[in-house]
DNA sequence: CGCTAAACCGCAACTACTTGCAAATAGGAA
DNA sequence: TTCCTATTTGCAAGTAGTTGCGGTTTAGCG
């Protein structure tokens, strides 16, 4: 189902001349099926097994074209480390303020609050970043946060 | 007007037993007084004339110490630093893409989105930050985004 | 005024992520 | 198949924010 999308970033790609290479390739599939929000780090942990000689520079190669392509977006949480969320469609992310994981879900745009900020800062903006924090049910369980049964 | 917030402050320090010294004193001053979100490298820099033997580790110490009291929050944006902001009351940021500079703004607190979020992916939510991105006044004049006049 | 634990000082060391570089490799158009 | 050049590789070096630690000061109580 997603293999549309997959296939468009690849015409995407040739249409800017640029080459699919195998590691670009895993790189993208992997981007585009994980849930995870990974890592330049996961990435390549992920991949290594298929690519044993593939180097880290070539991660961060690829996650900078992709994002200048504007088809990856980066994200900076907590961690030092940046993230990456393939660009599917806008949507927010809850994050776990134990274990750090990020679920996305949906809700309508805040267009509203972009038009007020402009109002009242003079900024010309041009987009916004909303992070819900929380636990997760792993989490909740695991410090208790939660009656033993239900 | 901000006499009240300082003089919380230092109540709630001396409530546990948490000394006042001179440079705490002056770092959680330069905190309120501050709209600039400062990062503990910036704090230490204004600081120098009146401190010029001041460690950074102070600093460090002494965001780390208010931070725990919940007197001040981190903030991670685009840069690699954490930046500061003195916890008067709930607002919501912008942040300049060309220059990284941060100005507040009010808007109601969206509790809308976190019921959502809740609801959908199971978390117990306990907050969120929203970030607007765009151009400052200065920067949309810097890079001519604005027709000459107004 | 004197005492004692809390703070400060000064760096050096850390920690991780990220990037640079030069040589070797391999897409993909013709 | 051939050729041109984008890409990969393999580290090593860079970057910067942050923290650790031993010795010295000092706030604040009595």
């Amino acid at each position: 189902m997603q293999e549309t999308v997959y296939h468009q970033t690849i015409a995407r790609l040739r249409a800017n001349k640029i080459r699919v290479t195998p590691q670009r390739d895993a790189i993208i599939k992997y981007l585009i099926a994980s849930e995870a929000h990974p890592t330049a780090e996961m990435i390549f942990a992920a991949l290594s097994p298929e690519f044993p000689h593939m180097s880290v520079a070539t991660v961060y190669n690829n996650l900078k074209l992709l994002a200048d392509l504007h088809l990856i977006e980066e994200m900076n949480v907590g961690d030092p480390a940046t993230h990456f969320d393939f660009a599917l469609e806008p949507h927010y992310h809850v994050i776990c303020r134990n274990c750090g994981k990020i679920v996305d879900f949906s809700y309508d745009q805040l267009t509203d609050v972009e038009a007020v900020a402009a109002k009242k800062t003079g900024f010309l903006v041009d987009g916004h970043h909303l992070e819900v924090y929380g636990l997760c049910p792993d989490c909740q369980i695991k410090l208790g946060k939660v009656p033993a049964s239900k």
